[in-house]
Order: structure tokens, then C-alpha cells, then sequence
RNA sequence: GUGGGUGUAGCUCAGCUGGUUAGAGUACCAGGUUGUGGCCCUGGGGGUCAUCGGUUCGAAACCGAUCACCCACCCCA
């Protein structure tokens, strides 16, 4: 038979891997706690129309890479392809913004896009992601930056800096539309095809072609920042006051332009530079309408989604350490048939009490067993045979010095004598 | 969607300009005496040489198509 393979941009965590993504979103989940974010949950799939509204009818996520079906029953359903759409759709539908207000929350989740796989980039990632909801203040923003600083370096990422821009309200945005076109419209015979195309869909972007000749137009282009409107001057201003106030390092970068619509004001992005081409590893800002659009109340927000695959990259290219996985306290090993069923029984009850024991099902010889007991990393082990049946009693043995000590063939005095013997105390 | 690269054991790869039973390292299993791991030695299992078609007396090697993976563009995390 043949045999079937994962879909093409989808992974498998095996089992030998999976600690180090526990290990990450433990790290993840912590900083959320300790920043006061609580964990939201929500469906893998939402109504097609959610994402239509939320993320933006001419965004390149919902125009070509939204995992979209009619279920059965004729419903058109999408696989999420963000979390912020859900987030708020939630809020909205549960009243969250009827309670005590900010209201603080995360997630760590699986989102699916339709994309053509390479480094860095999947069809099915996973997502950490903050939501913020109820403060127009810049205190805000620089909260939702700060965590993500706070994680990255907990994270053992350092030397990486969170680039700032404002994109502005829709009042001021209109403006530097129009100063843009206008400057781009001197240009256009200089400019490459894509760029053409983002002329006429999204003029935002033409700041971030890395094409030499249209780079070096956009030098001299307008920029967001010129074109503010007092307010969003000002939360601006105060941005990066308050990031300067927590010891944030930043620095602005004029060029960052989201690829989601809901965007207001300010967007950040944090680029890693030693995972390849896809390298934003966080990115976000604030949606100061999209509440309202979802059929919300008039809800300032802002966020952030934080691509988990991403992280691991960056961490495993920088070297950084990553705790083992758990290994065996304690192999029991057997000589001779007769203490099969006992063998069964301590184990059974060592582990009942905590303790990581392990032993052999596969009928191999002692020697084979204990050859196993060492490729599974067990810190000692136990051999029981007739003699020690009649004896009640056993050597354990260290597997790391050799030391050996008398234990009493019961699961308290086994796990009592570990820690001595392993040299360390035990992880229960 | 566009472009480039690669496809030989579970994993990492050798196989020179086409030549007969396709290799190494590693991993796995078993032995190196009778109840003991790590090192070393010996042996063993495991491959439709991605798939299909073509050239040839002869193809894992050459040609074509297809598929898969990787990388880049686009866009994003």
C-alpha cells in the first residue's frame, strides 16, 4: 500500500520535538499571565463573512489564500486564517466590552492560510497573538510592545528591536493617500510592474519594494508621519515616551505598511535577520474601528500575532539551550521470567506516586535491557530477579557514576533512595 | 500564481565521462559464554535508486513529462 503524506506547508511535532514547543509556549503563556492577559479559546473556523469584514475584502489573505468551503449545510465557512477577526467577534458576541474595561487577552492557536510554502512560511502555523481592548491611551501600545519584548528576550532572543510607524486615522490616512499618488504619478515610468499594480490597489505598499530603482524612489517619497493629524500626532509622541519610559529599545521605520486592513495609527513589527526572506516574527498595532465594523461598540484595540514556527527558527539558529525532555528516574529491569508480574506491579505503582519509571515489554534479554534503559536516558536501574523476589530487596544502580545502594523492593523506599543515587533531586 | 535548485536505506550522504549481485556513516536488532548499560569488535534486517515514458545491447546515472521537497518573488507570522 501506498502510503499517504501530510498535506504540502503542514508539519508534524514529533514526539522527540514536542518539549521544545512546550517549553516555548510555557514561556509564552507566562508573559501573557504576568502582563495580565488572560487566554481566550475560539473555533478553528468562523463564518466566511467575519474575515470578509475583519481582515478586508482586498487584502491578500481573504482575495486568495482563505481556506473557504460550504459545509453541509450550505453555510460558507472558513478555516481562521488570523486571530484578531475571532477575538473581537467574540467580544461582540459574549458583551466582554460591557465589563471592567481594559479587557486583556491571548491566544495560542493554529491559523491557515493557502500560501506557497518556503522557509519561514506554511499553510497551517501557529499563532501567538494578544488582544487589548478599551484604551485609546499610548500607555496601551507600549504595553502590548513591551510584552513582546519581554517574551523575545525571556525567549533567550535578544538583539532584535521593535520597528515603529503611524499609519495614521482614516482622516490623515486619506491625505497622505493623496500626497503619495501625487509624488508616485512623477514616477510611474520608472517604477517596476508590481509596482504598478500597487499604484492602483494599495499605494502603501510601494514604500516596500525592494526593487533598486523603486527603493530609491521611495526615499524621497512622503512620509505617514508628515501627514498626521494632531491626534494621532500626539499618540505618537507619546509612544514613544512611554517606550522610553519602559526601557524599550525602537526605532521608526516609516516604510512599515500591514497587510491587513483594520490597521489605525500605530503598527510595529519585529524582524529577525537569520531565518531567511520571512522574517517578521512579530507583528501587530491597533484597530481602533474594527470593534465597531464587527457590529461592536465604538472599541479602541490593539494587538499583536507572534508566528511560533518563526520563533523556533530564530532560537534555533541563535543556539539557544532548551531543557531536555524528561528522562526515566528509575528502569526496573528483570532476570527471568518470574518477576514479569511484579515488575508490572512496582512499576505501575512508582509511577502511580509520581516518579518516571520505565521498564521493558518487548521480551528482551537483561542485557538488552539495560542496553535500553540507557538509549531512553534512565538515571538508574533496578534489576529483579528470583534472588531478589526472596530477598525483597534490590541494587539500584546509578546509570551516570555506576554508585550502587540496597533498596527495599517497595515503590516508597525505590523513590525515597532516587534522589541520592541520581545526585540530584527528582522531578516529580 | 512566477522563477531557481534538489529527489539513492528511518536519518545524513557516496555512487567518476551509462556496464553486470547499489554502497558508507548513523540508527535499529542479535552476538562477543552462564544475571547488567555507555567504548570496541562481529553479524543481521532494511532500498519499486520519487513516478511514468523515452534513448541504448545495457540507465540510479542521458532526455522528457509528472509529482514532492527546498529556496526566492509576491505577501505575511
Amino acid at each position: 500500500m501506498a502510503i499517504i503524506s501530510i498535506p504540502k506547508g503542514t508539519k508534524d511535532v514529533l514526539p522527540s520535538e514536542s518539549h521544545v514547543w512546550q517549553y516555548l509556549e510555557n514561556i509564552l503563556r507566562k508573559t501573557a499571565s504576568d502582563f495580565g492577559f488572560s487566554e481566550i479559546r475560539f473555533p478553528s473556523f468562523e463564518h466566511t463573512e467575519l474575515f470578509l469584514r475583519g481582515v478586508g475584502e482586498t487584502t491578500d489573505i481573504v482575495t486568495k489564500e482563505m481556506y473557504t468551503f460550504e459545509d453541509r449545510g450550505g453555510r460558507s465557512i472558513t478555516l481562521r486564517p488570523e486571530g484578531t477577526a475571532s477575538v473581537v467577534r467574540s467580544v461582540v458576541e459574549n458583551g466582554l466590552y460591557a465589563q471592567t474595561l481594559p479587557l486583556k487577552v491571548y491566544y495560542i492557536a493554529p491559523v491557515f492560510r493557502y500560501e506557497k510554502p518556503q522557509a519561514g512560511r506554511l499553510r497551517e502555523h501557529h499563532q501567538f497573538g494578544v488582544e487589548y481592548f478599551g484604551s485609546k491611551s499610548p500607555a496601551a501600545d507600549a504595553e502590548v510592545i513591551g510584552l513582546a519584548d519581554t517574551f523575545l528576550k525571556r525567549l533567550g532572543i535578544k538583539n532584535i528591536r521593535v520597528s515603529i510607524n503611524s499609519i495614521g486615522c482614516p482622516v490623515c490616512r486619506k491625505e497622505y493617500h493623496a500626497a503619495l499618488k501625487a509624488y508616485y504619478s512623477g514616477h510611474m515610468d520608472e517604477l517596476c510592474p508590481t509596482c504598478h499594480a500597487r499604484f492602483e490597489k494599495n499605494p502603501l505598499r510601494l514604500l516596500d519594494c525592494k526593487e533598486e530603482r523603486c527603493a530609491g524612489i521611495a526615499k524621497n517619497a512622503p512620509e505617514t508621519l508628515d501627514y498626521l493629524c494632531p491626534e494621532c500626532k500626539a499618540h505618537f509622541e507619546g509612544l514613544k515616551a512611554e517606550l522610553t519610559a519602559l526601557g524599550v529599545n525602537y526605532k521608526i521605520d516609516t516604510r512599515i505598511v500591514r497587510g491587513l486592513d483594520y490597521y489605525t495609527k500605530t503598527v510595529f513589527e519585529f524582524v529577525a535577520d537569520n531565518i531567511g526572506a520571512q522574517s517578521t516574527v512579530c507583528g501587530g498595532g491597533r484597530y481602533d474601528r474594527l470593534v465597531s465594523e464587527l457590529g461592536g461598540p465604538e472599541l479602541p484595540g490593539l494587538g499583536f500575532g507572534s508566528g511560533l514556527e518563526r520563533l523556533l527558527m530564530v532560537m534555533d539558529a541563535l543556539g539557544v539551550e532548551i531543557p531536555g525532555r524528561r528522562l526515566p528516574d528509575v528502569f526496573l529491569a528483570m532476570a527471568g521470567g518470574e518477576a514479569e508480574e511484579y515488575v508490572s506491579a512496582l512499576c505501575f505503582k512508582l509511577r502511580a506516586s509520581g516518579v518516571y519509571a520505565e521498564r521493558d515489554t518487548t521480551g528482551r534479554s537483561l542485557k538488552a535491557q539495560m542496553k535500553y534503559a540507557d538509549k531512553l536516558g534512565a538515571k538508574a536501574t533496578l534489576i529483579i530477579g528470583a534472588n531478589e523476589l526472596a530477598n525483597n530487596a534490590a541494587v539500584l544502580k546509578s546509570m551516570r557514576g555506576g554508585r550502587e545502594t540496597l533498596a527495599e523492593l517497595s515503590a516508597e523506599d525505590i523513590a525515597a533512595k532516587l534522589p541520592g543515587i541520581n545526585g540530584e533531586e527528582m522531578v516529580l
